[in-house]
DNA sequence: CGAGCCCGGGG
DNA sequence: GTGTACGGGCTCG
């Protein structure tokens, strides 16, 4: 019989000894299937000057000693291109994936090279088939009669792409927690979880809410059900998920704290979490440290939406930092409750009346993450598309592996085997390695009104297609001569043949041509384009990595030369851009890499694309140089003690007032709250032309913080203790503190955040680190404050307005403060 | 100045 | 799981 459906979580299994993988999804009629194949696993070894037959004799014989003995099972001889030369192969079959590595290691002890040996056996399977992960499949074969799963099982004898339909209404549910956690100390072994919020949403488009708790107080919330204990919590949320059934869990760091902490609080509680499709338990590593794990689900597609932004889509937002709040607010247009969730544990000890609030915030932000799962959603399906990745996995890698991967892919087509991936000695080296980065003009330090910035679109990858730029055609015999690299004679790359990497780069970017030209033509229909925009962005983003996959140390394709003269060609560029802008009588106030910062003054918009369309006459190949957008006011600052301009830091102030800050780096918790709050609002009503109250908010500040006025609270600088304490040797102010507090029989341990404040005194700064309870009548230091927090966050911004540093600190050192101020 | 350590997200 | 991030800033020694 024949089937068709959409596949989302992918896994693999060994069965009677022989290798199945199992491909987890959804019939068009929303029942849940899994679908397996038997593949077997192989590595490529090259057999250029090697015995062949003596090869013959030892393979079948060959059995490498483990739990399972790891044998091969067929060999195969292919033409394949390793590097730009084309060479024999091996095509190596063994029993099931553990054996890959067991039995080319065996084979490279004999003297053979081995390729392709550590590439992911889901990956393999799903590159050698064309099949795209979210997608319509259609597979031939029969239902089996599989006990010991949770959804029908169908056994395959072939697998197929159907369409390129998405699989745009799955089953989501969001999952958040609260948890206890008194002094900010998150610990999942002592601290309970004190509530879950779930959201979902199905395929009717039907919504769920639900908050479970274990305290009751009285209130008129309808999404609430009270259990008795975080036992029956945990045990209601696996008949919750069991019951649902979605296709994907989602969560915002969920793979770092919510299903972690489950699974360790779970562990504790000996409660199984068997969600899997399969009855397998919930999967978060070895559970204990919260911070890097993965956490998997067999069959339900676990989606950490903070991993896809951090790893990929938070790139091009304007907000710095990556907090549910902050993306939320951008992307969506909504915050975060606004509640006090440090007073969460003393609410639920003392006044459980008042917990309906944490339970609102709970749900909220369940709700803020699922719409962030929707609404991304298209973007991750078309990453999958491009790479054939696994959603799981690509939402996980960053930008490297991604490109890697879709190399990897296209490899397939043109017989290419992939590079091994470096050992420790060569990634020591190639770490050694350096080469020129972007030409970056230095900034005069300064406020400037009415800003324009041009930039070239994709510019390292339409400069390493127009050059042809890549390891296969570096150097080549038929080119000598005929044109080199800028500033680098050494290097020059084929003119008469497109290779590998530029051609696989060049398909993206003639990919993206053609999507936007479907986005117009759809548009000017009316109809939706948003898959369309998903497309294009994923393509450029791709794009856009591969030069810095050709200089990444951890790549196969690896390519120093290539890298340098990518590098050397933009440069080149944009120093005649700006030589040709300054001709035409622009002022030129900054530019960075492919872009170039120009100040209109007296010139209309105009004249401006006229030199545009000027520059892109001359330009080769896909290269353009595009207009990027008119600011009202910007202001650049000076590099500390110097008069010079800092490159990559400056603020910009758009046409709607909103803030376009880069390089000021003020989100960390180790900065105090007054100077994270003081620069951002002198940058605000710098930017608005509000000088004058933006002196007057910082006189306003460091008055408060002379006078002892400030609220201790927002002078705390907070930082983590990741160790055991005995086993540093650098006693920086927080191990210190942390040292006291177990004095004082407050627990420290690995994983305590700990908050001091500095105190007035003398000595190194850990000497005068004080928690906040030792602080009496703000006895704080005022003037590592002002030293230390304050004017570094706001100095080099005023010095811009002609208050050099030494103006504002002036006398300070002595009497706390200048004339000035 | 280099080495060592911590930052992110989450409560 | 055919595994184990990354790049940058601060303080101490």
């Amino acid at each position: 019989m024949q089937i068709r459906f959409y596949a989302y979580d992918f896994d693999y299994k060994i069965k009677d000894g022989q290798t199945y993988i199992y491909l987890y999804g959804k019939l068009e009629n929303n029942h849940k299937i899994c679908v397996i194949q038997q593949y077997n696993p192989y590595f490529y070894a090259k057999v250029e000057d090697v015995d062949k037959e003596e090869l013959e004799k030892r393979l079948p014989k060959l059995e490498v000693e483990a739990k399972e003995p790891a044998k091969v099972i067929k060999w195969q001889e292919i033409d394949k291109e390793l590097l730009g030369k084309k060479q024999k192969f091996w095509k190596i079959e063994v029993n099931y994936p553990k054996a890959v590595p067991l039995v080319s290691k065996e084979l490279e002890s004999w003297g053979l090279e081995c390729y392709e040996k550590d590439i992911l056996y889901v990956h393999r399977y799903l590159r050698d088939k064309a099949i795209t992960p979210m997608t319509l499949l259609e597979a031939d074969g029969e239902l089996t009669n599989d006990k010991h799963m949770r959804v029908a099982v169908f056994q395959a004898d072939e697998i197929k792409q159907f369409s390129k339909d998405n699989f745009n209404k799955p089953k989501i549910l969001a999952i958040d927690i609260e948890t206890y956690a008194k002094n900010k100390i998150i610990d999942p072994k002592k601290n309970p979880i004190l509530m879950v919020a779930l959201y979902g949403l199905d395929e009717q488009g039907k919504e769920y809410r639900k908050v479970i708790t274990w305290k009751r107080f009285s209130n008129k919330l309808n999404y609430l059900e009270f259990v008795s204990d975080e036992v029956e919590m945990l045990k209601k949320l696996r008949e919750i998920i069991l019951d649902y059934q979605p296709d994907i869990i989602t969560g915002y760091f969920s793979d770092g704290f919510d299903l972690p902490y489950i699974k360790t609080r779970a562990n504790k509680h000996k409660i199984k979490l068997d969600f899997g499709n399969d009855y397998s338990d919930l999967d978060s590593g070895s559970g204990n440290s919260l911070r890097e794990g993965r956490s998997r689900i067999k069959g339900i597609l676990h989606v950490d939406i903070f991993k896809f932004i951090r790893n990929v889509f938070g790139k091009d937002l304007r907000t710095d930092s990556y907090s549910l709040d902050s993306v939320s607010e951008e992307l969506l247009n909504q915050k975060k409750d606004d509640v006090k969730i440090s007073e969460l544990a003393n609410t639920w000890d003392n006044h459980p009346e008042k917990l309906d609030q944490y339970c609102k915030y709970n749900l909220q932000d369940a709700y803020l993450t699922l719409k962030l799962c929707t609404k991304l959603l298209p973007d991750m399906n078309e990453f999958a598309k491009i790479t054939g990745l696994p959603l799981f996995d690509l939402i996980r890698m960053g930008f490297s592996r991604l490109v890697e991967n879709y190399i990897l892919k296209r490899a397939l087509e043109y017989q290419v085997i992939a590079p091994n991936k470096p050992k420790k000695f060569e990634i020591e080296q190639r770490n050694e390695d350096t080469y020129q980065g972007g030409f970056v003009y230095e900034p005069t330090p300064g406020m400037y009104k009415d800003i324009v910035i041009l930039d070239f679109k994709s510019l390292y990858p339409t400069i390493i297609t127009s050059h042809n730029i890549g390891p296969e055609s570096l150097n080549c015999s038929c080119c000598k001569e005929t044109s080199s690299v800028p500033d680098h004679n050494e290097y020059w790359f084929c003119t008469k043949e497109k290779k590998f990497i530029p051609q696989v780069l060049e398909q993206l970017i003639l990919r993206r041509t053609d999507v936007k030209r479907l986005i117009e033509e759809e548009r000017s229909k009316g109809n939706d384009t948003k898959i369309l925009e998903a497309r294009s962005y994923a393509i450029k983003t791709l794009a856009n990595s591969f030069y810095g996959y050709l200089g990444f140390f951890g790549a196969r394709w690896y390519c120093l030369e290539c890298a340098r003269s990518t590098t050397a060609y933009a440069r080149n560029y944009i120093k005649s851009t700006i030589k040709k802008a300054k001709n035409k009588k622009f002022e030129v106030v900054y530019g960075d890499t492919d872009s170039l910062f120009l100040l209109l003054g007296e010139k209309h918009l105009t004249e401006v694309k006229e030199f545009m369309n000027e520059i892109n006459f001359d330009l080769p190949g896909h290269m353009e140089l595009e207009y990027e957008g008119h600011y009202p006011q910007g202001i650049f600052v000076a590099i500390k003690g110097k008069e010079k301009g800092a490159k990559k830091k400056y603020a910009l102030i758009d046409e709607n007032d909103k803030l376009k800050i880069t390089g000021f780096e003020t989100v960390r918790r180790n900065w105090s709250k007054i100077a994270k709050e003081l620069q951002k609002e002198v940058l605000q009503l710098v930017l608005e032309d509000k000088t004058e109250e933006a002196i007057e908010y910082l006189r306003e500040t460091v008055k408060d913080l002379k006078s002892g006025k400030i609220d201790p609270e927002k002078l705390i600088i907070k930082t983590q203790i990741t160790k055991d304490l005995s086993s540093y040797s650098s006693i920086g102010p927080h191990v210190a503190v942390a040292l006291r507090m177990l004095e004082q029989n407050i627990p420290v341990s690995a994983g305590t955040v700990v908050e001091y404040i500095i105190a007035k005194g003398s000595g190194l700064v850990r000497e005068r680190a004080k928690l906040p309870s030792e602080i009496k009548d703000n006895n704080y230091d005022s003037d590592y404050y002002l030293n230390h927090q304050i004017l570094p966050a706001v100095a080099e911004i005023f010095a811009v307005l002609g208050y050099s540093e030494e103006e504002l600190v002036g006398e300070s050192k002595q009497t706390g403060l200048g004339n000035f101020l």
